[in-house]
DNA sequence: TATAGCATGTAATTAGTTACATGATTAA
DNA sequence: TTAATCATGTAACTAATTACATGCTATA
């Protein structure tokens, strides 16, 4: 059975100790969204060839009158996650972005709509940053007091990296004004 | 006709002058690559689409006997453009990447394992950077000459963001090290 | 008592990829 | 003369999404 990246989000959540489908997509909600969401149609499906691949065990778990499956990592599991975690192979480096598309087009833009565009994407940036300040952070935190680190180091690197990005359009944002302002010459339009 | 992204980012090439699908897809590698790529198989049918909803007009264009087409963006086509452009729809921000992801489920690895994790994430944006700068920053900069100054703007926000992701995934590797070496107490594991 | 949240799943659709198939032109 | 590049397309597959369908439980 072949692995894709999403195998590997709901080993490493059961590994956390997550035990629903229900309660992945909750907790990836709260923690990998910005990197790697994911949906309830995706996560079932998965877990299903996951424990037909032996990687996980399932065991009915019901809430009172409501069914519920607890899903467990097997020693199979732990082993597959741990090879990818330490395979070098990476798939290169990419940021699919619609925003950065429409400012690579930005030139047949009047002065006033690209600054409006650059500002909408500051402004999206900044959205992110405070998401994971409010939202992300604290359940990172919470997982820290366990002496589960890493998800708060990747916390505050989308953070960080957000932020960075939203001070870079400001900067732009910036230059653009000046531009547009005072000086007509620099342009060269 | 739905338009989605990969359709903007037609329309945007044949607007700065790009003519065939084939030259397309080689200037998305030389430009856009890191943020939205494309392949020859996603061009093709969507020119076809382009022009069967008159955003394109295609013309026969051959080189000696070999068949080539040559695309125009219409009037319609332009104006669709600008409204994309102008638009204040923005999909939210995410950053989907499988390196964070290992980078996330990281604690149940050895401390020389976790340290080689990095090392890798850091090598991979280092790579980003040296090929956006020999591959990409040339490519705008030639476009700069013409008046045409975003694909430079975005071309230095690709390698900044990227230069900062690498230089804090250097420091992650620096505060990893002297856990590692010096105290042996700090890790509370 | 009704609404939000818990819980599981399938169907249909969308968007993209790699592989296949073909053939002309240019540069080493 | 042969390999790389130019050039266009289709087929098969992969991965993910939204929408649909169902029903229990806790809380306001």
């Amino acid at each position: 059975m072949k692995l894709r990246s999403s195998s590997f989000l709901m080993l490493g959540m059961l590994r956390l100790g997550v035990r629903s489908g229900y309660a992945i997509k909750r907790a990836t909600d709260l923690s990998t969204r910005f990197f790697w969401p994911t949906s309830l149609a995706a996560v079932y499906p998965e877990l299903a060839r996951l424990e037909h691949a032996g990687l996980v065990s399932r065991s009915e778990d019901p809430h009172g009158a409501r069914a519920r499956a607890a899903y467990e990592i097997s020693e199979q599991g732990e082993a597959a996650l741990q090879a990818w975690l330490r395979s070098p192979r990476h798939a290169p480096l990419q940021f699919r972005d619609e925003g950065v598309l429409r400012l690579f087009f930005a030139d047949t833009l009047s002065d006033e709509d690209q600054l409006a565009l650059v500002r909408r994407l500051r402004e999206r940036a900044l959205t992110a940053v405070s998401q994971m300040q409010e939202e992300i952070r604290p359940t990172a935190a919470a997982l820290e007091q366990d002496g589960t680190r890493f998800p708060a180091i990747v916390a505050a690197l989308g953070t960080d990296t957000y932020r960075y990005v939203a001070q870079w359009l400001e900067d732009l944002e910036a230059r653009l004004e000046s531009e547009a302002s005072g000086d007509t010459a620099a342009t060269g339009r």
